[in-house]
DNA sequence: TGTACATCAGTGAACGCGCGTTCACTGATGTAC
DNA sequence: TGTACATCAGTGAACGCGCGTTCACTGATGTAC
């Protein structure tokens, strides 16, 4: 691409945001110095105010993005999921040894959710668009029955165990040990699931 | 306390670990730093390694005493519960505003878990045996049914509930979308506990 | 087409700062006689 | 009881290093004529 086509500056941009949504799951946002990313994008570290005002505004947009990304392979999995299969597909896409192994292309709340609380508001805001619309497409994939409210609650639980199944199969050093939470993960995932049309449980 | 009495050193040694259990819960554990630390626990930094030899070995034992704080949190819930509603106890107890409000003294495992995930070995293990605690304790306090192995899956994925709600609720800026969030993870986590007994949800 | 100049994405030295870690030291408390 | 010495928890300067950020500069590409 030509230095000074329209697209240039902005392809080294998005380099440089791709890099970052890999790097800050794999190692942790606040691990990640500007330096090493723009190495990791072919640049020298000079340039990044060029592009961006501060370190925080590329969390904020890494870390939207990383989200982004894992709606759409969500979203491709239900697409390719036959009728009345759609949910069944999201659970055993996102909680699988693949997803177990890659962090740095997997879901951005599960490696980054408690980082992503201390973020600073705009970050949390971009990154909470992204993944309601994961919860939104979970709600869209439940079983028939309950009215929208409680089907967003329901599409919540979901994806609370399904972030919470995979980061605790991440701390485990042990190959079974992580299969076995990855199951409990989808049993449970599904029963929340299937909850819907039952009788809602109190807590009276 | 006498500066050569025999706890005198050993009283030190703990508040540095006390500040830093509730340091790295509140900052993320990158972001804590030995000087910090001791500045915290009243100390100048020099003295650290005659306390620990490096900084990861301090890391292990925050995280195990973290966790462990909460394990006996919960357990005085149970205790304190009448019979029959220990469950109810423990979700009420770790799903309400206070654990919301108090990273630093809640649970390790929604305050750090992605950030253990990339600690060194023997603080995932020394965190994994505290944290399997407190999943027992949920198994101890499900309904009857089912077998040990399936009681066991199901108390995984309640804590993956658990966990998992708590930190989305604190990725929220509003307050009532964080209560929502605590509300459906509270509804969740009865359902996958109340599912023993029931037919077990198959993959298939 | 060839030359002069403007643009601007990217470079790399430099800023002050805090990091984890080491180490010679201080000085209050303890013990020996 | 008083003095001399040993112990050792804690101190703070110093090490090399990477951090986020700034800025004067480079040099390839573009435009004007």
């Amino acid at each position: 691409m030509a230095r000074y086509s329209k697209d240039y500056k902005a392809a080294s941009r998005a380099m440089i945001v791709h890099q970052a949504a890999e790097r800050f799951r794999r190692d942790g946002i606040a691990a990640v110095g500007v330096r090493q990313l723009m190495a990791a994008a072919g640049l020298t570290h000079g340039g990044f105010y060029s592009h961006f005002p501060t370190r925080e505004e590329l969390v904020a947009e890494a870390v939207e993005q990383a989200a982004l990304s894992t709606l759409k392979y969500l979203e491709e999995a239900v697409a390719n999921a036959s009728k009345g299969d759609a949910l069944k597909a999201i659970v055993l896409t996102y909680l699988n040894t693949r997803h177990l192994e890659h962090v740095d292309r997997g879901c951005a709340a599960a490696a980054l959710a408690p980082e992503i609380a201390r973020a600073d508001v705009s970050a949390r805001m971009r990154f909470m668009a992204q993944n309601d619309a994961i919860i939104g497409l979970i709600a869209d994939s439940l079983p028939a029955g309950g009215d929208n409210e409680q089907r967003q609650k329901i599409a919540t639980g979901v994806f609370a165990v399904l972030m919470g199944t995979l980061q605790l199969a991440r701390i485990t050093d042990s190959d079974s040990a992580a299969q076995q939470i990855l199951m409990a993960g989808q049993q449970s995932a599904l029963i929340v699931a299937n909850s819907l049309g039952h009788l809602a449980t109190d807590l009276g």
